[in-house]
DNA sequence: ACCTCCATGTAATGAGTTACATGATTTG
DNA sequence: CAAATCATGTAACTCATTACATGGAGGT
């Protein structure tokens, strides 16, 4: 239960409705959180009642009222002691990486096709992601403030890019990789043209040492 | 609901047991699932009603009985056609980069203190990583025979490794980042030996271009 | 006219985790 | 002698998602 301490971070920096913090969730903190707006609003009455956080209603003109929450001292300990503690491990699930390891099922072409679809979501995320960083970046600079928050909150975006990055480049080494093996999916049809295994292997390895070096020469 | 797709898509391969899949799971799909013998074994049975698998009791001796699934046509209809259709969007859950984001609450030492030890975290489970896929190839290469399968599995395990050794690389170069700006955290006691903002933004500049390019200059 | 933004919630369902229950064999 | 491995499951609980409910303001 991390939810918890997503909403006590956000209001330890600013008071926040519901509405306030599911945006914050999807623009600066997707890399790592996400939830609903109606797993958001019963959280916030649990932490009420736990005395965490306080609210006041604020009526608005032309829009609906709204209920604005400020963290507690309470709330402050709880967020401080979390943020200090052995982290839990992270919890993964990537549905894409999953039809890769079981694309054996389909066709070389398919494969091929799938690669490349998805490597333009991505794209497209990376530079959703790149303008949202650059406009927060462009509005620090007029500020002409740098604090602690800002930093570590830029160096999570950061991680967040350069993870998309290499998605991206990822997508792109594996459509050249499954290219070179294509044959491979012919063996049952053509014995001729299949891919030598020694071959095969230079290919893998190849594509392995590009991001990784796996075995470290001992001489 | 993908837990059914992870269990239809291992059994396309081979038969096995609840016990097996579950550790197929730890060993090499980690890096995109995970699930508890609790949730595994009563979705087998929920799949197994679906008619999309089959079983047959094994009895053993000194060990218990085991109940061996294998998959049927129906089941291979059903993987085949969910891995060709459009992914769903990844769901990431990273507390440590949830406490990231928020370690302004944290004095400039214990933020350190955090990357770094996290940082020992990674660096261990990238060298078991190594080593499961090390075992993994040695064993390909013995069999000398290269398939779709083993080259599919290939390209996600190398992708669990990159992102290893990627997050370890995003410590160490967020722990010289910390440690350069340290002054940040003394704003409120000491106004003196603040970081002058423009040495902050360059230093901060320099950490996002190490590894993503911002802004591509157009002239 | 329809869609999105603002704003808050409840109800029902689905997915995931922890605890409980059992028990022989093998490894440190 | 304790812990891990093999092996299957149920029950209780927590967490997450989808659907439902309401309603005005402003844009295309």
């Amino acid at each position: 239960m991390t939810l918890k301490h997503a909403i006590l971070g956000l209001l330890s920096k600013w008071d926040a409705t519901g509405y306030d913090i599911k945006k914050e969730f999807d623009d600066f903190m997707s890399i790592f959180w996400h939830s609903h707006l109606s797993q958001i609003y019963p959280e916030l009455n649990k932490l009420e009642a736990e005395e965490l956080i306080t609210s006041k209603l604020v009526p608005q003109e032309g829009k609906p009222h709204k209920k604005v929450y400020s963290i507690t001292n309470g709330g402050i300990d709880e967020i401080t002691n979390w943020v200090g503690s052995p982290p839990d491990p992270p919890k993964i699930k990537d549905p894409f990486l999953m039809q890769v390891f079981f694309m054996d099922n389909i066709s070389a072409d398919e494969v091929i096709f799938q690669l490349k679809y998805y490597q333009g979501v991505r794209q497209k995320r990376l530079k959703e992601m790149k303008q949202t960083v650059q406009e927060a970046w462009e509005s620090i600079k007029e500020r002409q403030t740098m604090t602690p928050r800002l930093l570590m909150s830029s160096a999570v975006l950061r991680r967040g890019l350069e993870q998309e990055v290499q998605y991206i480049k990822w997508c792109e080494e594996t459509i050249e990789l499954v290219e070179a093996c294509k044959s491979l999916w012919d063996a049952d049809t053509s014995t001729e043209s299949v891919l030598p295994f020694d071959e095969a292997k230079e290919l893998v390895e190849d594509y392995f040492n590009v991001a990784v070096v796996l075995e470290e020469k001992e001489d």
